[in-house]
DNA sequence: CGACTCGTTGACTCTCTTCAAGGATAGTGG
DNA sequence: CCACTATCCTTGAAGAGAGTCAACGAGTCG
């Protein structure tokens, strides 16, 4: 039963972008200075169709705390995430939350069923997005079959996610939940070309807690339990080194997971 | 901590169709006499590309209690459900037991990720079913981009869906669940045009429970304060009927629910 | 330096689980 | 047709894991 009430007003605002650093193609303009490019949806796109593409892309910024969607807004936009760190959530009328999910650079955000946004997502870190109008990216897509492709293998990736999440959710225990999620966040690090090993770990307690289904107390016991055992530890900034990658696996995983 | 073991020796085994009740129309097959078409992925197809379709299926009938797909097995196929109940779960080492999503008739299995299944796909009820082979509709879905797109609006909804049931496992009660799973259950049997409120209930105590991440007894004990509380009812073949909707959504629903 | 937020830890509570038993229903075989 | 068994569902009592309430320490910011 939490609350989890933050403090912030979360107003949706995004900031035009701030005046581009001109890269030195200047036919691709941002996307060839793009450092992840290589990730995101565009990786399957050559000069010429993300030329297209960029045609349509506007840069935008967002404070952390701010809110990029908002769940029951009209979906208008969806966004690739250049830079920081945002989460995904949902709300009951009490104020319960869920976070369904977080992302970090190179992951899309803006899905959306009936035209409406089904979450909010608010970022956690100042942001850096690519934000692409819902009515041109379909008009593009209907041209750029591949393009869809790449976005359809984005979403069954998200519902997998989703899936193990749900085990995670209704059946481990506090402690298996925090190995997951450590496990998860250093194998997405890795994906980004990132040290799978000392996590920095953007998102507060709260987050945490809010994600797996937990209050902050117990999310925070469970660190303690797992440095304990010598699992993982912590150095100054806060980060979380995973000691026994192994041990950490072996309490965290299920029969057969990536 | 439910492990959950069902008896059924889950062995994979797909009969061969029965000889189809020869349909009036005799290019279209099985698809004339489908009374499930308006409802699958087949409903955006005209009749030639419906024809098309047509050529690559093959009928299958699955017993009560046989397994569809296999978690970790090789994704080969791809189903649509015409009659009988499935239901979707994933395991942990242990045996704990996750149902991540109950299919009906209508309803698309087996998206895979790297070609492998992410879960278990096993029958409640007999099922009969129509079998893709994912090969030659990754070919067809090239040239029918009508297809492709409904595809993607199914893969997106069931995404939608998961994130509700995160919402639901993290952080409802377990009175809250199960209101939540009637519901769900009410509305998607008035969109195969069936009576929302005498509910068949095909599925055991235990697949709710591990559907809800409980226990048979807190469901068993969940329904029985919602029919203390008049909000529920039941017939004699097990049939729940929805006696108090209004109260019944209040109790189970979010800020903002379909 | 004080106010604030965030994370940690402790003590107690509570919801749900665990363990156990009884009741209902369906299928089987004498 | 009626035991007899097996399975599922329900209910009760006791126990545990996580939640709630509360306090304290550390780091931050104005």
């Amino acid at each position: 039963m939490v609350a989890s009430m933050s403090i912030n007003q979360a107003t949706p605002i995004l900031k035009p972008a701030r005046p581009q650093p001109k890269a030195p193609g200047p036919a691709l303009g941002p996307c060839a200075a793009c450092d992840i490019r290589a990730l995101s949806i565009c990786n399957v796109l050559s000069a010429g169709e993300l030329e297209r593409l960029r045609r349509i892309i506007t840069q935008v910024q967002v404070d952390a705390g701010r809110t990029v969607i908002e769940e029951g807004a009209p979906a208008e936009d969806l966004f690739n995430v250049v830079a920081g760190t945002v989460k995904l959530y949902k709300l009951l009328a009490d104020g319960r939350r869920q976070i369904t999910g977080f992302l970090f650079p190179g992951d899309f955000l803006g899905i959306a069923l009936n035209d409406i946004y089904a979450y909010t997502a608010e970022a956690i870190e100042p942001l850096q997005l690519c934000r692409f109008p819902r009515r041109k990216l379909e008009l593009l897509l209907a041209e750029l079959p591949r393009l869809e492709r790449r976005l359809f293998g984005e979403v069954a990736h998200e519902l997998a996610a989703a899936q193990d999440q749900m085990l995670l959710l209704g059946r481990k225990t506090a402690k298996e939940r925090v190995a997951s999620f450590l496990l998860q966040l250093s194998r997405r690090a890795a994906k980004r070309r990132q040290p799978p090993s000392p996590l920095p770990m953007p998102m507060s307690r709260a987050d945490i807690a809010d994600y797996l289904g937990l209050t902050t107390e117990t999310v925070s016991r469970s660190f303690t339990q797992l440095r304990q055992a010598g699992l993982i530890a912590k150095d100054r900034q806060n980060r979380v080194e995973i000691r026994n990658l192994a041990g950490l696996s072996a309490l965290a995983e299920d029969a057969g997971e990536a």
